[in-house]
DNA sequence: ATTGCGATTGCACACACGTGCAAGCGGATG
DNA sequence: CATCCGCTTGCACGTGTGTGCAATCGCAAT
């Protein structure tokens, strides 16, 4: 029946008795159009629903509007969170997000980067994994943009914003010592991701400064089963953290959970525990978890900034990297000194 | 410098002695092509880094591959799993997902539909919000398939996935009456979502059926915070309700930790608790809710597959909807019969 | 009346791709 | 050898848009 495709800027021009570049213009900002012609293609336009074809603009242009979002986890609450901040600012800045799911096998990020190549994405951000060297160079090559959060990567080229995990591994040390606690640990996952390898290292060398050792377990996944894995493991030694340190907030809730209610341990008062990224959990009463908050919406800012910057390839040489603070949450999972 | 753009056709052509139809059909499945000279196509887009246009391409067919997915509140852990399965999916049918944030003004779920217009997805999956029917119509008018999940809409044409939240209300009632409670109660959202106002419906009316009231009290959003508003509210009645059925596993939640926290109530003993959605938290030891799982892997499912299904206008006119089952998941919040 | 000038408009081309159509080519059959 | 047939391949056109260039138009000044 009405097999009827999309309408063109053609059949608004016709309507509207005027020349198709005149819609063009119309909907062109700045471009030469009288007052007239623009009114009679915008009712033209509205009586039809026609909308600009992005594709067929990209492709003159030579932008396509689309921003690729590379992430996996996503339904992990600081993935999620991010995000989220993220769609909010491109979209704000007039981009699309595209989005690439690579929860598979370790090589997709190179296929969705591929993926965003093909689609003529003006930029990359890349939230989980990291690209081969080869396709990095691709990107580049091509006048995409690309972002690395949190991910550890030398190669010029990509912004990459980064937070201090080695200082805040150094910081919550010290608020251990002084809460009184003898006996630390820190609970990572076995992934060994660097931004969680430097937290941990952080800690350890802090903890050795103050006199004191530390002992470290790593097991599975940055999530809350893993984080009751790790409890098991720690509680049961022989001499008993009375301060754990874990390298993600999912992972204290885990450990916390099993502190509580198969150790019977009391948090605060036997066991000091702090995490990372300031996820909604965290400050449910349940945990009132002290643990430091991801500057979620700087780095959407930073990230969304620099793809709007200006394309001059004076600046295209030297090395982009911002190096972020997370702000410590003092909530009740640590006694107080 | 190399402000080379993306390397098109012609020149893989021009490198590999043929013509740009040849290196067209050669990533054209099913074209007519010689061995040779696809082996030699190939291999000048190897070297040149080439990858098909896909925004040219999309022009072409009349066929973007893009697939909008339209969302509030991301950041929610039942929204980024249904997130996290649905573009899985479609990624495994070959498309790729286009993410749209309504976190704004409600208004913008019509923006967010122009958007996809504008980009010429072949289908937009809905996930907050409702459109206006001018927009779902210029949306199908223009070939763009539509699918509404839990939403409620009696327009003809989209493809409407709903779960059965009055009878799950039902179920949950006489649950509750079996554990030997006999004050009732159904904290809900303010916000008035359909699927919510079901739940709620279903469980008064069974609650009728069995000869006992129940106590509505509606607050705020459908996060934590409103649950532990909800439970200073109900907690402090005169005849304080000894369970409570929670639209949502956020509300179960919030209203847990302020009766354990702030009202020293034992769950299960003194209050038994149910949720919706069974959300990772759900299963945590410190919460151990009894819930309602939405099917989250059959809603993704069953939506790509009616995307990927015939294009016959034969069965454009008939109602598209189903209906899933949320399954009880029995943990320890509601005590035992 | 002629000239000059700025604003507007239409033509035509470019963007990167898919595909129908006809030509070419090789081989097999009569 | 002529004919036919199937497989390849190149040409040319179409998809919807932005934009440089030249033409046109209106208006004021000479």
């Amino acid at each position: 029946m009405s097999s009827k495709l999309f309408v063109s800027a053609q059949e608004v021009a016709e309507k509207a008795g005027v020349s198709r570049s005149a819609v063009s213009r119309t909907f062109t900002p700045g471009a030469s159009v009288s007052a007239e012609t623009r009114r009679r293609v915008l009712e033209a336009a509205e009586a039809l629903g026609y909308h600009v074809n992005h594709l067929a603009r990209g492709l003159m242009r030579n932008e396509s509007g689309i921003v690729c979002l590379i992430v996996s986890d996503v339904a992990t609450p600081y993935r999620s969170a991010l995000l989220r901040e993220l769609t909010i600012q491109l979209q704000n800045a007039g981009k699309v997000a595209m989005f690439i799911n690579t929860d598979r096998s370790d090589g997709s990020v190179d296929r969705a980067l591929q993926q965003a190549i093909r689609y003529r994405a003006d930029a990359s951000i890349i939230l989980s994994g990291l690209p081969d060297k080869s396709i990095t160079q691709l990107c580049l090559r091509n006048g995409q943009r690309l972002v690395l959060i949190n991910r550890d990567d030398d190669q010029p080229g990509p912004l990459k914003i980064n937070l201090d995990d080695f200082e805040s591994g150094g910081r919550i040390a010290t608020a251990f010592v002084r809460a009184g606690c003898r006996v630390l640990a820190f609970a990572n996952s076995e992934a060994g991701t660097p931004s969680l390898m430097r937290r941990e290292r952080g800690f350890v060398a802090a903890a050795a400064k103050l006199g004191l050792d530390v002992t470290v377990e790593r097991h599975g996944s940055t999530g809350y089963e893993a984080g009751k894995v790790l409890a098991q493991r720690m509680l049961t030694r022989a001499e008993r953290p009375d301060a754990v340190f874990c390298a993600t907030d999912l992972l204290a809730c885990g450990l916390m959970d099993a502190a509580r209610h198969q150790f019977g341990l009391s948090v605060p008062r036997q066991l000091c525990v702090a995490g990372f990224d300031d996820i909604e959990q965290a400050s449910w009463s349940s945990f009132d978890l002290t643990t430091f908050a991801q500057p979620v919406m700087t780095i959407a800012t930073r990230a969304v900034e620099w793809l709007g910057s200006g394309r001059d390839d004076a600046t295209s040489e030297v090395e982009h990297s911002v190096r972020l603070t997370a702000e410590l949450i003092w909530r009740g999972s640590i006694r107080a000194g």
